[in-house]
DNA sequence: AATTCATTTCAGTCTTTTCTGAAATAGCTG
DNA sequence: CAGCTATTTCAGAAAAGACTGAAATGAATT
């Protein structure tokens, strides 16, 4: 069934676990660990063999790394068959699949809250349920925000920010002692119990 | 079925749909965002009532909202019953999703690629899967190094970290002119294409 | 210790998702 | 266009997961 190293195989064998944990199926996982893993492009008959899947399973999941731009179609010269990788910079990964997710999971959350927030409220028990799906636009919003500034970094910088993770507050923490600035707007703020 | 309010059933219905693109069930999902939105503390069964669900199926679900610590159990004085909310503080409860999360998805990977890592390649393929393995184990290193550094901080300083967004980077190009560092170590940025 | 009311458990059913094999499609090549 | 070879589609089978009702458990009250 699978001709796989071990290492190889445990690799793969998690990423099909954790497949499931996320929206995707365990062979959509299985697939993409085994090309990221590849030395070089696999076509599908490899990967169904490897994997001890039908061919027809390949066909759909790898159909379905596309629509998540996860995986790169390559020609070899004098070959018909359809080989693939995944792009080799982890970091591009990581920027597709964030930008993936927020398309698919982030954009739809937002707008279903937009367009309830704009109806009037009925009663009392409506004007609370507002309330509260205000502060949760507000977070999604301001996550947004940030990830829409902070994408377009390239891997250097973006190794810089994490690096210089909390230690950015204390630039804050001096803004604020010479500039004091004027507190958020209390709808992004309302329920805020630590601090 | 439901008799709640089209504002808050679309709501909740949106929660249960997104609820399945994540590891939890549909149910488990709306039974949040119905707590989420509610005036009051709600027993198991309004909410089997207001969902049209079976009290066992309440049962279970909050059980495993209550493994995720989303969920806080509530006594009325004066009644048996159990009453659940969710926490107010929505950064609160991002911070619960984020160290769950963290808990079950990236734990898990970075002890399996240590342990694959620690063992010693055979061939010449497993030198390349453990290279890439390396990458990907430096990038979720540096992603959850980050995260514990930045989990930490109060509500005001999150907002203000995520306002700041890119623009930290102005920081951290000039700190490079001036005193211009090493670069990052070979194996974490082995095969950036980017820059 | 019997009653009452709430919660939990779980075996079985139902639903949804995933996977397969066979057939259809598509694209070359002679 | 006939013959290959590779890919896709899709109806149904298989597997996984969610949900229910009934029974068990627990906890407070009389």
């Amino acid at each position: 069934m699978m001709k796989l190293s071990p290492q190889i195989q445990s690799f793969v064998l998690h990423f099909g676990e954790m497949g499931s944990r996320w929206g995707i199926s365990r062979t959509v996982g299985q697939i993409y660990a085994l090309l990221f893993v590849s030395a070089r492009p696999l076509c599908a008959e490899e990967m169904a063999a490897a994997l001890g899947i039908s061919r027809s399973n390949v066909s759909m999941s790898l159909r379905e790394l596309q629509a998540w731009n996860l995986v790169l179609l390559k020609h070899l010269p004098d070959d018909r068959r359809d080989f693939f990788t995944t792009p080799d910079d982890v970091w591009q990964i990581l920027r597709t699949l964030a930008e993936e997710r927020k398309k698919r999971e982030v954009d739809p959350t937002l707008a279903v809250l937009t367009d309830i927030l704009s109806r009037p409220p009925g009663d009392a028990d409506e004007r609370f349920a507002q309330a509260r799906m205000t502060q949760m636009h507000g977070l999604i919003g301001q996550l947004s925000g940030w990830y829409d500034d902070v994408k377009g970094l390239d891997n250097a910088r973006l190794t810089g920010l994490l690096a210089l993770g909390a230690k950015v507050t204390r630039l804050l923490d001096a803004a604020e002692k010479i500039l004091p600035r004027r507190r958020a707007r209390p709808a992004d703020v309302v329920g805020e119990s630590q601090s």
